[in-house]
DNA sequence: TCATTTTAGAAAAACGTTTAACTACTATAA
DNA sequence: TTATAGTAGTTAAACGTTTTTCTAAAATGA
């Protein structure tokens, strides 16, 4: 049913050394003994055994990408941006979601290495990654993170210009003559902290006094979208509009933008005229709503390119070799809706 | 730096042999022995090399995913539900995306057969899937299709109750007094055309005869979901609306609806009011429009646990014992929303 | 007691490649 | 002519398991 090289080198009449030498094109072959083997090959339809060439060659040509959170449209981009890289160079792509679970994510990186991926790409749920340090300890493939920047392993490191995103979202703000703008930010990450700080610097640049009042996290646990319609972003919301004057709000990610935006929905406020809104993540639904939101965007597909890029060089490079780690920014940009 | 069998084998003065059997469980070994191996295991903290076994074994735990557009939530949540499944019995997901062309596709599963994945799922990009039976011809591992019938290719099947879905949708509509009634198509596929019988015997029961100006399909080709705004269906609800009396939109699917919503948004039609709207497919964002779109929900989570179900059955199966291919709806059910 | 069966483990084959080491032959140069 | 280098191919080792086959000892039964 299936041939293997050894009877593609016996109707060839060659060794099954010169069948590989031909097939990897890894030593000189007479075009004669050439063409006899590749004649074989196309008769006995034989295709190489990938089970055996993984053994041997100790690789197994699949990438693990280990995902906080799957149902998040962020990182579905990140791996479409990366599978499409790894692809192109004959690696397959192993996708699992943590559910924003740190449990999980361990127990998935166990399975991974236990399949044997060549490398991983991760994007943690929270920033406290000592445990790789252990389980790669005696298993040395290179590991990249993304979105979140690791403590407790040192890596190659994936983030978007989150200070500047935030900075440049606020300034929109500002600018349009507001000053008492919320900062809602669903998880206190040192991501979601870069983005309070590019808050913060266009508050300051506008000479406007930080109030602790208008700063708000939300619990760390998120769940799906349809629980964060009425999740902890939900009530801060509500508070904010009812007992406090802000007339805009700044959301830190797509996901605690669902929370606010829904409890604004039910508001009877006008958007933008009562209440400017701007949130950190483009998605698409933002322009689904009446009127469409004004967002930071990020750059997912490139961020997974990116990220696929960074694997390869690492993969190509002597695990010996001294490489020193990068730390790469993508760049966002502001995209103004009717919502400001 | 990683330990092997043969070392575990010659700390624990047993042959390589029994330290495999002690590891699976596969014969009889004296307590006294089994300790001797396993605090081997411990003290070289061994793991099993799954490319030596995967080699041995004939298997290598991965099960390919093809699916016709990721960008599409719904197969987003089937991914979710057949690698929750799936992992659970040690299996890996392959995750990877057609992009709607069939080439694309066509490629997917090579690769994935180049990868010896042992079992593959397919949603696939259209419905003539001959090739299959070409490259499955000398390598038979079990395809399971989902969302819509192939042809050319028997395999095991998952459908939505796709008639009966859109049969109660329409009849909502009928319920509510409407009789000119569009049904608007994105693909015009088996699923579509079983969408489009649920709408005709609505339309019977209530004695309503079919205008065939009703009934639009879009272009072959969707894109994304920022293209379809502007996409053929958003050209056909315009001239619906501007030419032709409809009272009610019933939209096949949730791509298609990105288009028919973004042309009701844009004239000042008051829904449901002047215009009564549902669609197949629930997807998050209709909740966050107002008002909340009415939808045909499918349930992709289920989909993909009783596919990851199916492989696993048939993965257990001799492959020349008779096994008769299965034909598996999973029902939908109506959500109500303030557009009807 | 002696033949038979059971048990615990060892030895070795097998999975299908890649690749290092080797061989025989041919071409080149002195 | 003879040493040297290059070419084209073969042989065999290696990758790390699982599993079949084999062996020796112990247990069982008549």
């Amino acid at each position: 049913m299936k041939s293997s090289i050894k009877e593609v080198a016996h109707l060839a009449q060659v060794s099954i050394a010169t069948v590989s030498y031909v097939l990897n094109g890894t030593k000189r072959v007479r075009p004669e003994t050439e063409k006899r083997v590749m004649d074989a090959v196309r008769k006995l339809n034989y295709q190489v055994n990938p089970l055996a060439r993984n053994l041997r060659k100790g690789e197994s040509k699949l990438i693990g990408f280990v995902v906080s959170d799957f149902g998040n449209y962020f990182f579905q981009e990140i791996a479409m941006g990366l599978e499409a890289q790894l692809a192109a160079a004959g690696y397959s792509l192993i996708l699992i979601d943590s559910k924003e679970q740190k449990e999980i994510e361990i127990e998935n990186v166990k399975n991974l290495i236990a399949q044997a991926v060549d490398a991983l790409v991760i994007a943690p749920t929270t920033e406290d990654c000592s445990y790789l340090s252990l389980l790669l300890a005696n298993n040395p493939i290179p590991a990249i993170m993304i979105d979140r920047r690791p403590e407790g392993f040192v890596s190659d490191l994936i983030l978007a210009t989150n200070e500047q995103g935030a900075y440049e979202a606020v300034k929109a703000l500002t600018e349009r003559g507001h000053r008492n703008i919320a900062f809602m930010g669903e998880k206190r990450d040192s991501t979601m902290l870069e983005r309070l700080q590019g808050y913060t610097r266009a508050l300051e640049e506008a000479q406007i006094p930080i109030n602790a009042n208008y700063i708000r996290f939300g619990s760390h646990s998120s769940g799906s979208q349809r629980i964060l319609k009425h999740g902890t972003m939900y009530h801060h919301t509500f508070d904010l509009l009812s007992n406090h004057n802000i007339t805009a709000i700044f959301s830190g990610n797509n996901m605690g933008t669902i929370g606010i935006f829904s409890c604004i929905k039910e508001t009877n406020l006008k958007v933008p005229e009562d209440l400017a809104f701007i949130t950190f993540d483009d998605e698409f639904w933002l322009t689904m709503t009446s009127p469409a939101i004004t967002a930071v965007a990020q750059n997912p597909d490139e961020m997974g390119k990116v990220a696929g890029n960074l694997v390869l060089e690492r993969l190509r490079k002597n695990p010996d070799e001294e490489y020193s780690y990068q730390e790469i920014r993508i760049s966002t940009h502001l995209i103004i809706r009717g919502s400001i």
